[in-house]
DNA sequence: ATCATGATTTACT
DNA sequence: GTAAATCATGATT
């Protein structure tokens, strides 16, 4: 990742899924006033813009989705499933529509506070395993909706991962929750993650995800 | 370990 | 009404 805010934003105002593996081993920083906690993330996934079966940007803009729309650069928080924020790196060009999701990560600081905001974690790999966890753990909600993460708006950050190891190998594969009719069928490998790391979330081949319906 | 279920917003049919 | 980029919990194997 470049150094510079102008090179960053062009380093991330690319397709998702340029973006996505590349993210991999960055660090996502959040500091407000109860603290700060980071997460060097170990899962993402791409979404493609308004093509993309499985976006949100797949039927155009609406109110919620709007900042996929914008620059890159920029945070995208949604609220899902009536209970849950997840976050996601705007990516770009301008008016494609494509981010990275976050899907889970490892607390590389503030972890009190992050086992504050998740009383339900076990353990410290189950604090941001899951892109729901993950944003909950950072304290992500709809108010930093839109925030600039080059710029520190809302005391978000992003940054290279230089002082934690090297990466392993990246791995691939469908993306989660997403293979349903409505989605891409599993045909795009846009899941991305580092081989072996324990907080990527569990990969639940075929086990199809339904709201209460009967 | 795996499975079923409930919590309940947003957006589309 | 229904499905969705989900998670915690409690039952069962």
């Amino acid at each position: 990742m470049p150094a510079s805010q102008s090179e960053k934003r062009r380093w991330l105002a690319r397709p998702a899924t340029e973006v996505a593996p590349a993210l991999l081993g960055c660090v996502v920083r959040h500091e407000d006033d109860d603290g700060a906690v980071a997460i060097r993330l170990t899962e993402v996934e791409a979404y493609m813009g308004s093509d993309d079966p499985g976006s949100h940007a797949f039927r155009g803009q609406t109110p919620r989705n709007a900042v996929m729309f914008g620059d890159a650069g920029h945070l995208y928080v949604y609220f899902t499933y009536g209970m849950h924020f997840c976050a996601n790196i705007v990516c770009g060009p301008v008016g494609l529509a494509t981010a990275v999701l976050l899907r889970g990560g490892e607390v590389v600081e503030g972890e009190e506070l992050a086992r504050k905001r998740r009383p339900a974690a076990r353990s410290a790999r189950d604090l941001a395993r899951g892109p729901a966890r993950l944003a909950s753990a950072l304290g992500l909600g709809r108010e930093l909706n839109g925030v600039d993460l080059l710029t520190g708006t809302g005391g978000v950050s992003l940054d290279a991962a230089n002082e934690y190891p090297e990466p392993r190998s990246v791995a691939t594969g469908p993306r989660v929750g997403v293979a349903g009719k409505g989605g891409d069928g599993g045909r795009f490998p846009w899941r991305y993650w580092l081989e072996g790391d324990p907080t990527v979330s569990r990969y639940r081949p075929g086990n199809v995800r339904r709201g209460r319906s009967l």
